[in-house]
DNA sequence: GGTCAATAAAGATTCGAAAGTTTGCCACTC
DNA sequence: GAGTGGCAAACTTTCGAATCTTTATTGACC
C-alpha cells in the first residue's frame, strides 16, 4: 500500500517516486523497471506507469517508446541552461511579487526566513550534503518569496524551474565547502529588499544568488564522475555531457 | 485502432486527443468520460488514461481525483496571465535567438514566413475562424523564429506557453474581424528585424504582436457566452471567470 | 577471429473486467 | 414545503495476466 500520498493510488506512487528522486535514493540515469517499481511501492504496473508519465511530462524522468523510463540524467550543459532560465524568470517573478504582493505574502516570507535562519545547514551524519531539513526550509523560503506574484502562469513556470534545480543541489558533492560564501547573508539581504519593497534590488540580489549557487555546483562537480551520459529523446531536454 | 500517431497506442491516443482539443472538436470545459473516449478512439481505458495524465501535466486538460478529466476551461483572467507571461518570455527567447541563431535558423525563419505569407487567412466555409492551414503556418513561423535560441529550457518554456495560447485563438470568435490590423505587416516587420539581427527591435515587435492579438481576443470575446467556469485543482492553473 | 541470424529472456505495453467513489434521485420525516 | 438519508446508476480507479518489442545469448558460417 503506497502509504504516503494523495487520494488515489497513482498519486501516492507519484509522490513516493518523486520523493525518492529528490531525496537522492534514485540516481540520475538509473533505469526504472516496472517489476522493481511494483515491488518497491507495492503497486500495479498501471499505477506506476501513470506516475511515470506525469513525471516524464514534468521532466524528472525521460523515456523512449518501448525502452522504459530513466531518472533524468544531469549534465553541465543542462545546468547552464537551467541557470540562465532561472536567472531571467525568477528575477522577473520576484520583481512582480514585490510589486503585487500583499502584507500576508510579506509576512509569509519573513516567517519562512525565520525558520531557514534557525535550521542547521549540514547533515550530521554526512556533512557533505545539506540536511534534509535545511533543503526543505530553503525551498520553502524561495517558494514563499515568489508566491507574491499574482500571475499564475509565471509563478508556475518559475516554480517548475526551481524544482528542477533542486535536483542538481541534491546531487552536488561538497555543496557548501566553499568557505567564502555567506549564504545566510544573501538570504537576509534578499528579504530586506523585499520588505523595503525595492523590486530592482531584490531582483538583482536573487540573480546573484542563483548564479553563485550554480557556479559553486559547476566548480566542484568534477569530483564525482559517476553520472552517465544517456542521450534521450521525448522531452528533448537532456543531452549528456557529464556532470 | 488509433490510426494516426506515434509508436505506442498511448501516444496515438494522446495525439488524436490533442488534435481534437486544438482543432476545436472538443470544447473547453467539456467533460471527457472514459466510456466515450474508448469508443471515440477505439482504445482501452488504460491508454486513454495515460494520454490524459500527460495532457493534464501539460495543462490542456484538468482533473480532480475521482472526478475525471475536463478540457481546460478558458477564462479572461488566465488569458491575461498567459499574455503577460508570453510577452516577457517570448521576447526574451527571440532576443536570444537573434543573438545565437546561425544562418540555418535564419533561413528557416525566412522559409516559414514565405509559406505564411502565401497561405490564405480565412476558412472558406467558416470565415469567422482562421483556416487550419493558416493556423499551422502561423504556428510554424513563430516556432521557427524562437528555435534559434540555444537555451533548451527557455525554448521549451516559450513553446509551451505559445501552445496554450493557440487554444485561445482557436476558440475566439471573429478573430480577424478587426479591419484595422495589418497582421501580415507585423510578421514581415518581425522577420526584417530578425534578418537584420536587430535583437532589440525584434523583441519589441513581438511584444506588440502578442499584446495586440490578446487585446483583439478580449475585445470580441463577449460574443460567445458558452464557456463555463469550472474551478479546478491539480495544476492549480485554471480558475474560471468567463471568457 | 569476426559477422550474422535465430532463439531465448527480459521487460514494456495493452486490455478489460472487478472494485471503489461520486452523483443524482426518490421516498421519508419534520 | 424543506431538509435528510439511503439507494441505484454512472463513472473513475485499480489490477494483473496476455501480448508485443527490445535486448542479450548462442551457434553457424565466412
Amino acid at each position: 500500500m503506497a502509504s504516503t500520498g494523495g487520494s488515489t493510488r497513482t498519486d501516492g506512487v507519484y509522490q513516493l517516486l518523486r520523493a525518492d528522486i529528490f531525496g537522492g535514493r534514485l540516481e540520475p540515469g538509473q533505469r526504472l523497471k516496472f517489476p522493481e517499481l511494483c515491488v518497491r511501492y507495492s503497486t500495479s504496473v498501471g499505477a506506476a506507469r501513470e506516475a511515470l508519465v506525469k513525471l516524464a511530462a514534468e521532466g524528472f524522468v525521460v523515456t523512449r517508446p518501448h525502452q522504459g523510463y530513466v531518472v533524468r540524467p544531469l549534465s553541465h550543459e543542462d545546468l547552464a541552461d537551467l541557470t540562465q532560465a532561472r536567472v531571467e524568470i525568477e528575477s522577473m517573478v520576484l520583481r512582480l511579487a514585490v510589486q503585487d504582493g500583499d502584507m500576508q505574502w510579506e509576512a509569509g516570507a519573513v516567517a519562512a526566513h525565520h525558520v531557514l535562519e534557525r535550521t542547521s545547514f549540514r547533515k550530521r551524519e554526512d556533512p557533505d550534503h545539506p540536511s534534509d531539513e535545511w533543503s526543505a526550509a530553503h525551498a520553502a523560503f524561495h517558494t514563499a518569496l515568489l508566491s507574491g506574484c499574482s500571475n499564475r502562469r509565471l509563478l508556475a513556470t518559475a516554480r517548475a524551474l526551481r524544482h528542477e534545480a533542486e535536483l542538481y543541489l541534491q546531487w552536488s558533492v561538497s555543496f557548501g565547502n566553499e568557505p567564502a560564501r555567506d549564504l545566510a547573508g544573501e538570504h537576509r539581504a534578499i528579504l530586506e529588499a523585499v520588505v523595503e519593497r525595492d523590486a530592482d534590488r531584490a531582483a538583482e540580489l536573487i540573480r546573484d544568488h542563483i548564479v553563485h549557487t550554480a557556479q559553486l555546483l559547476i566548480s566542484c562537480a568534477s569530483d564525482e564522475p559517476n553520472r552517465v551520459a544517456v542521450p534521450v529523446a521525448d522531452t528533448g531536454v537532456a543531452d549528456g555531457t557529464r556532470l
